[in-house]
DNA sequence: ATTGTCACG
DNA sequence: ACGTACGTGACAATC
């Protein structure tokens, strides 16, 4: 059995990883997509080689020397990427925690070290595998040096391997005519010239004939193409520096002592702190022993009999914090209207040494366990669990001051997560990994486990970044809030909503048949990759490419053509009828249960910005601006003896802006006159408040609008369909008006860059890691973000304040009123009827004083028999 | 699973 | 020169 080394071009692969992944960051902000890709591809190449010896070699500094013999010659060279040369000592440290050998000697390539070490490795007898993204090295293949190139296909990591063989299978020319071949054709992407209007057709034809670049100097009148021929003449210098610069050496002189390149145990405790700080979370799933001192699991109780569960319970008594998770019982699911219907039991934890999985079953009735971890749950000084909202339909909660929820948390100290799993929670806070495949009670006393002891790391962390109080004051209380909604549910009338979709329906079979006829055949108006080509193609209309994938056909394309061509007016109609039906009128009508009502579900640490966001469906988005989709609202109607109260914020954002910025002229504007956007028509293009024309305050209102999404002049510009130069006018004087506007503005930028995160008034975060992008595009982006969060961040606080404070009240006074729907800066009762009068008194009172600006909070509000009449 | 489109604030 | 407004979710088609 011949031992085996495998050789790295550590630049090379970096490289490869770099370009062929998405951009990653980690909580610091560092980019680590290369050294991610890299290690990727690294584990991959273990497995599969299982090799005695690792090396990776680096060029010391990139580009070295022999490249910039051309990059003289040419000039131009672009450096390396940022995020990119900065990953360079990363990768190498972690090389280093993992006991990777490294080897880099001044003077010398990357690609001379391994062709050095390739020769005398296997001059000693062993295999060698070669792994670089660069084709040159093939030139070092032989029947025991394999040179491998991994390829990024799709995501997946593909490698090509190459013996001696397999590269004159390729190429048509052994591994030492390779260099001959790329002296000729050259190789832009490692900066060879090669012979002008030589490529790889005619390079492959000269060298399989005569071996070398030499010996086709020696029959250069023969040659087969006289441009050829003509061109190796007249480029004969080129030919032979580019040989030199195609050339490995290998049998370069550096000190290299086989023995360091043993491959020891890589799984080190130092390489896994690394990955665990640049968040390579799939990575540290290899780490097979998690944390040594913390065996969490010697104390994992399984308890079934009723007597102990008794004993736990009392004991939990006196603990001052709980951790829990309940289950739903696996085996079946049983009808939905029993309370603990499906419960499989609880996990519990009050202590490093207490850890129970307690299963329903036998003499423990599920209803029995929910019961007594009510009990618990009011005792305790803290009560943490995961995704609370969830389980409040199993487990009364009494008092919610003490409750800690872990997702609640782990969502407001990184709101750009996906998910906030317990698992996440264990490995992030706790240095915790938990493996994949678990069993069930395992992972229960873990998931309970995780709660208790990652409550506390939370909240010293949520107090150290100063959201304590706003987890403590909003978003806990908030939990509550939104289960109320989602219990309360929206009356929806399905007769209503069917009768709507069935008219539609006609509208749209009609319109189908005019589209097809005008376009002179049938195909799926709704694949735009289809229509497309119908439009564009089949009927050459003018407006052709813009998506990677086909022809745009977006509403905003399609509208400049509409004016010209009937069929592109009625595919608009057609797909406004077609979203109404789909997404409206056929999707809501699946969400109506037996009671007559829609229970969406309102999510608390989905956003960026701190606002809610609505699913199953999304209420949020029911159409208003149109008339024809408006109606819709007609079918949300409220239970017979109550009545709709809608109201929503006049706004709110800018009101934030004002209050924030301080701006003295946007605040006098805000006390003295409600119509903001002619006042502020007015001031920025200096004609009286009451000689504004509509196109100017249509101009100022866009404007206002682009402020607080962080204003770009070519936005504004798209918006108002206008000339950049214009928007740009437009923005100008706007800061001359608002000066302090534009000091905020350029603050919030400047402390997102400084801080890595803006905030709002309550302290809410928000990580901007994308201002520390070399990425023009990417650090604009951040730019604005950075600009829009604190205000978009901050109205949804006060909205949630507002929302604590419109349900706290409607149950300190019994009433039977209900919070219903909240949409950003809009709350909707359905109101017991008696109660109407004090429904307004609280929606006012709570929704303007929810927080004290410097510009009052004001808010609009109807009443109704319906959404529609509401609104 | 991703892309294009479109509904909302 | 780069190619954009900020924040969401659902549906249909296509991969």
């Amino acid at each position: 059995m011949r031992n085996k080394i495998v050789l790295i071009d550590g630049h090379s692969i970096l490289n490869r990883a770099f370009y062929g992944l998405p951009d990653l960051t980690n909580a610091d902000g560092l980019h680590t997509n290369a050294v991610y890709g890299f290690l990727t591809i690294l584990f991959k190449i273990l497995e599969e080689e299982q090799p005695q010896y690792l090396t990776v070699a680096f060029d010391v500094h990139a580009p070295t020397f022999r490249h910039e013999m051309y990059a003289e010659y040419k000039g131009t060279r672009k450096p390396m990427a940022e995020e990119l040369r900065q990953q360079v000592p990363v990768i190498k440290e972690v090389l280093q925690a993992m006991g990777i050998k490294t080897v880099e000697c001044a003077g010398l390539e990357a690609d001379d070290l391994i062709g050095t070490l390739s020769k005398r490795c296997e001059e000693s007898g062993m295999d060698v595998s070669v792994i670089s993204g660069d084709r040159d090295l093939l030139q070092l293949a032989t029947e025991h040096v394999k040179i491998r190139i991994p390829k990024t296909k799709q995501g997946r990591t593909e490698v090509e391997d190459y013996y001696a063989d397999d590269v004159k299978a390729r190429y048509q020319v052994t591994p030492t005519e390779f260099i001959d071949l790329k002296a000729l054709m050259g190789d832009t992407a490692d900066n060879i010239p090669g012979v002008p209007s030589i490529g790889e057709k005619t390079a492959t034809k000269i060298i399989t004939e005569y071996h070398s670049i030499e010996a086709a100097y020696e029959h250069v009148e023969e040659l087969k193409p006289p441009r050829a021929s003509k061109a190796l003449l007249e480029h004969w210098d080129l030919a032979v520096m580019s040989k030199e610069l195609a050339t490995i050496h290998v049998n370069a002189e550096f000190p290299f002592e086989i023995e360091e390149a043993l491959l020891g145990n890589i799984y080190t405790e130092e390489a896994y702190a690394y990955f665990q700080k640049l968040q390579f979370k799939n990575l540290l799933a290899r780490f097979d022993v998690t944390a040594p001192a913390n065996k969490v699991e010697d104390y994992f109780r399984v308890v079934t009999e009723k007597e102990e569960a008794e004993r736990i319970f009392a004991e939990g008594e006196h603990a001052s914090c709980i951790g829990a998770c309940i289950f739903q019982d696996t085996k079946d699911v049983l009808p939905l209207f029993a309370k603990d219907a499906g419960i499989g039991g609880i996990g519990l934890c009050f202590g490093d040494e207490e850890i129970y999985a307690i299963f329903a079953g036998g003499d423990i009735e599920a209803k029995w366990l929910l019961k007594q971890l009510g009990l618990l749950a009011e005792r305790t000084e803290r009560f943490a669990m995961f995704d609370l909202k969830r389980v409040l339909k199993d487990l009364e909660l009494i008092y919610q001051d003490h409750c800690f929820d872990l997702t609640v948390a782990a969502y407001l100290l990184n709101p750009l997560k996906n998910d906030y799993s317990y698992e996440d929670v264990a490995r992030e806070q706790l240095n915790l990994m938990i493996e994949d495949k678990l069993e069930e009670e395992s992972k229960i006393c873990y998931e309970a486990y995780t709660a208790y002891k990652g409550s506390e790391v939370l909240w010293e962390k949520l107090k150290e970044s100063g959201m304590a109080e706003l987890f403590t004051e909003i978003e806990m209380p908030l939990v509550f809030t939104l289960y109320d909604m989602e219990q309360n549910g929206v009356r929806v009338e399905a007769d209503a909503l069917k009768a709507y979709g069935e008219r539609l329906g006609v509208q749209i079979a009609a319109l189908e048949q005019e589209i097809y006829k005008e376009a002179g055949e049938v195909f799926n108006i709704n694949s735009p990759k289809q229509l497309g080509v119908v439009l564009f193609e089949n009927l050459k209309l003018p407006g052709g490419k813009k998506t990677k994938t086909g022809y745009s056909t977006a509403a905003d394309v399609l509208e400049k053509l509409a004016p010209d061509y009937p069929v592109v007016a009625k595919v608009l109609e057609y797909r406004q009828y077609a979203k109404l039906k789909s997404t409206y009128a056929d999707g809501l009508a699946g969400y109506i249960q037996e009671d007559g009502r829609i229970h969406g579900k309102f999510n608390q640490t989905i956003t960026a910005t701190g606002r809610i966001s609505s699913t199953e469906p999304n209420l949020q988005n029911i159409p208003v601006r149109m008339e024809l989709g408006r109606m819709i609202r007609k079918v949300f109607i409220p239970e017979d003896g109550y009545e709709f109260v809608d109201a929503d914020y006049s706004q709110i954002e800018l009101r934030v802006l004002a209050h924030c910025s301080g701006d003295s002229h946007l605040i006098a504007a805000y006390k003295e006159e409600s119509d903001i956007h002619r006042i502020t028509a007015s001031q920025v293009f200096h004609v009286p408040f009451d000689e504004v024309t509509d196109q100017q305050r249509r101009n100022a209102k866009a404007v206002n609008f682009g402020i607080v999404y962080g204003i770009s002049s070519f936005g504004l510009s798209q918006d108002l369909s206008i000339t950049r130069k214009e928007a740009a006018q437009y923005i100008e004087d706007y800061f001359k008006t608002y000066p302090g506007i534009k000091v905020f503005l350029d603050d919030a930028v400047r402390h997102a860059k400084e801080k890595g995160y803006v905030t709002t008034l309550f302290g809410r975060r928000r990580p901007v890691p994308e201002l520390a992008s070399s990425n023009f595009m990417q650090r604009s982006f951040g730019e604005r973000v950075a600009m829009n969060a604190p205000i978009q961040g901050t109205a949804a606080d006060i909205m949630k304040i507002a929302m604590l404070g419109v349900n706290r009240r409607l149950k300190e006074q019994r009433m039977k009123s209900r919070l219903v729907l909240q949409v950003h800066d809009e709350l909707l009762i359905e109101a017991y009827q008696p109660e109407i009068e004090e429904v307004k008194k609280i929606l006012k009172e709570e929704m303007e004083q929810a927080a004290d600006l410097k510009v009052p909070l004001e808010i609009d509000m109807h009443t109704g028999a319906n959404w529609y009449e509401a609104k």
